[in-house]
DNA sequence: AATAGCACCAACCGCTCGCTT
DNA sequence: GAAGCGAGCGGTTGGTGCTAT
């Protein structure tokens, strides 16, 4: 048996709400307060609406500190850090952005910051060097012919790589790669980091040239890491050991960081 | 002027979480 | 501990207006 439905659909109003709803719902809301039964509010304050619907409304767009459009910059940038951090959580990036909504925050993102991220100028498309790496399977990395050294760094900051073996197993043993410096704080990520560079063979299999396939999400999160990053970095590679980020780790060629002012 | 395609955004849907009984 | 319920969340859809052809 399912899930009784929250409300009779077949007698609740459904689509666009009218001047007069909103009137309704908003002189409901400011004479008793939100806390409450939401699922009892429509029969109450006399709206033929699912409880949800209500909720959602007043949420979105009745509550009295909501702001519509015109996105600021420095939001743009508080969205980018946030998203590359924690990927979709709405709600919460929402939070650190006083006035906006959820829902405000997805779409903006949908239909604006994503197509600019992964369209930027500037920086090159950063899905054309990216692999997608799925949980407890070997990161991938381009073929590295100059021994460059790659700067890691970590979504959560308290990461202790080398107390994790199945994280520090997989990075020791991909594609010739290696760890060769402990453990820093990243002075222009602000967040702990690692130095690994190439040793020993490689295996084509974890090329760059392989890497088409990287999912929409990993595209954006990788975008926004990069347009976080205060250098020209265009470039790095998505890490996720199931640690419950949208990536775990994130590798990036440490020379086009520059230094914060 | 007509219309096809696109962008935007409000609203809906289904799921999970957490609280209460 | 299990079941029931409401709140909250993220993904998706559909309507509307704008732009290009």
């Amino acid at each position: 048996m399912g899930r009784a439905p929250c409300c009779d659909k077949a007698n609740v109003k459904r689509g666009p709400w009218s001047p007069d709803e909103d009137a309704t719902l908003k002189r409901y809301v400011e004479t008793h307060g939100t806390v409450g039964n939401w699922i009892a509010l429509p029969q109450r304050a006399g709206l033929r609406r699912c409880g949800k619907s209500c909720r959602l409304r007043w949420l979105n767009y009745l509550r009295p500190d909501i702001k519509h459009g015109g996105f600021t910059e420095e939001e743009d940038n508080i969205i980018y850090n946030l998203y590359s951090q924690m990927g979709s959580r709405w709600s919460l990036i929402a939070s650190h952005l006083p006035g906006r909504t959820d829902n405000d925050v997805k779409n903006y993102w949908n239909t604006r910051l994503k197509k600019k991220l992964l369209g930027s100028s500037g920086k090159s498309n950063p899905v054309e060097n990216i692999n997608p790496s799925t949980h407890n399977s070997l990161p991938c990395l381009p073929i590295n012919p100059d021994n460059q050294a790659y700067n890691l760094a970590f979504s959560d900051p308290s990461t202790q790589l080398t107390q994790n073996p199945t994280m520090l197993s997989s990075l020791t043993n991909i594609n010739g790669y290696g760890l060769t410096e402990s453990y820093s704080l990243d002075p222009v990520l602000q967040h702990s980091s690692m130095i690994m560079s190439e040793f020993g063979s490689k295996t084509s299999s974890h090329s760059a040239e392989n890497s088409s396939n990287i999912s929409d999400s990993s595209a954006a999160a990788a975008a926004a890491c990069l347009a976080s990053l205060p250098g020209d970095a265009d470039a790095g590679i998505l890490m996720d050991f199931g640690l419950g980020f949208t990536y775990d780790c994130f590798a990036y060629d440490h020379d086009d960081i520059k230094p914060k002012d």
